[in-house]
DNA sequence: CAAGATTGACGAGTCAATCTTG
DNA sequence: CAAGATTGACTCGTCAATCTTG
């Protein structure tokens, strides 16, 4: 840098404080998982949809049944009822999803892709997968893949009990 | 589920693109990566500051001379110019930053730390670590913490080229 | 009343445009 | 003109409140 600004001294315990390596750990891990979702999101967007939209479509396309309660979807895909909401909202303005009212239980809908939404996922896919091999898979080989896969997993099940069952998802 | 909505018969292509399994493996960095963000975040905001913010913060107090440049600063946050312009218009606010101008460049500014910011971070510090301890650290033990680490710093240099060197950072 | 979904008000971040200094 | 920082308009997601159905 340039003109020192006004210089503090540290304690010896508080620079071990700041220094410690376990935020450089956590630090490496979240800078790794938003970077790679921003390499990721290019291809994505140039199909006119967001990242965000894009699991939303995905998650449908990978569902049994190609439907989902919006509880649910947005518990999968992170996000709140009301953010779930407005995403289906554009979704569906542009024909992508419909909201089908369940039979059984009429207070709840099932969020479902369109032929036109289940074709551009099929569009965007193939891309999508070479990104994932460039940006992430190919930079491991298959020990590493592995052990990432168990470590994540472990932290996984720490910090959200209860994902373990269902299917994972995009990014 | 329930009441069945309009199944859609998969073509064996089609199903092999969306089961693929390297879905499978980003989205579960993904929402790792989300989830602990999120568990991390409780103990953040007890103390009145929101993640971002922590992590500008903190950032500073790791600086070597408590001072960052602006442009520097959002780099390393990895939000944008103007993002970290309003954050920091927030923190000055709150007296936990300030804004020095550069004596050698006069465009350019200088963020620092104040006496209040630096007491605040400490305060957090302490239960922050623990947290991470609990969250992450914890769930691992010494041999998967560093293929872990291997394993995150492999992808990284892929997706992000140029961070290797500075310093990693908070989540 | 509880659960599912939606709406209004708001917070936080982005891009494009602007201003200042080198 | 280019770089550093800020501002305006906008998007996206959240919380709290609301409506409907069980």
């Amino acid at each position: 840098l340039s003109g020192r600004p006004p210089t503090h001294k540290r304690s010896p315990t508080e620079q071990a404080l700041v220094a410690d390596e376990r935020l450089t750990a956590v630090g490496l891990l979240m800078e790794t998982a938003s970077s790679l979702a921003n390499a990721l999101s290019c291809h994505i967007v140039e199909h006119g949809v967001s990242p965000s939209e894009f699991e939303v479509l995905l998650r449908l396309s990978r569902s049994p049944d190609s439907g989902l309660r919006m509880a649910d979807l947005a518990a999968q895909a992170g996000i709140s009822a009301s953010g779930l909401t407005r995403l289906m909202d554009r979704l569906e303005q542009r024909r992508l999803v419909t909201r089908l009212t369940c039979s059984t239980d009429r207070r709840g809908l099932t969020a479902v892709l369109t032929p036109a939404g289940r074709k551009l996922v099929l569009k965007i896919l193939p891309g999508h997968i070479a990104d994932i091999d460039q940006w992430y898979t190919g930079a491991l080989d298959a020990d590493q893949l592995t052990s990432l896969d168990r470590a994540l997993r472990a932290v996984r099940r720490r910090v959200r009990p209860g994902a373990e069952a269902g299917a994972d998802g995009p990014g």
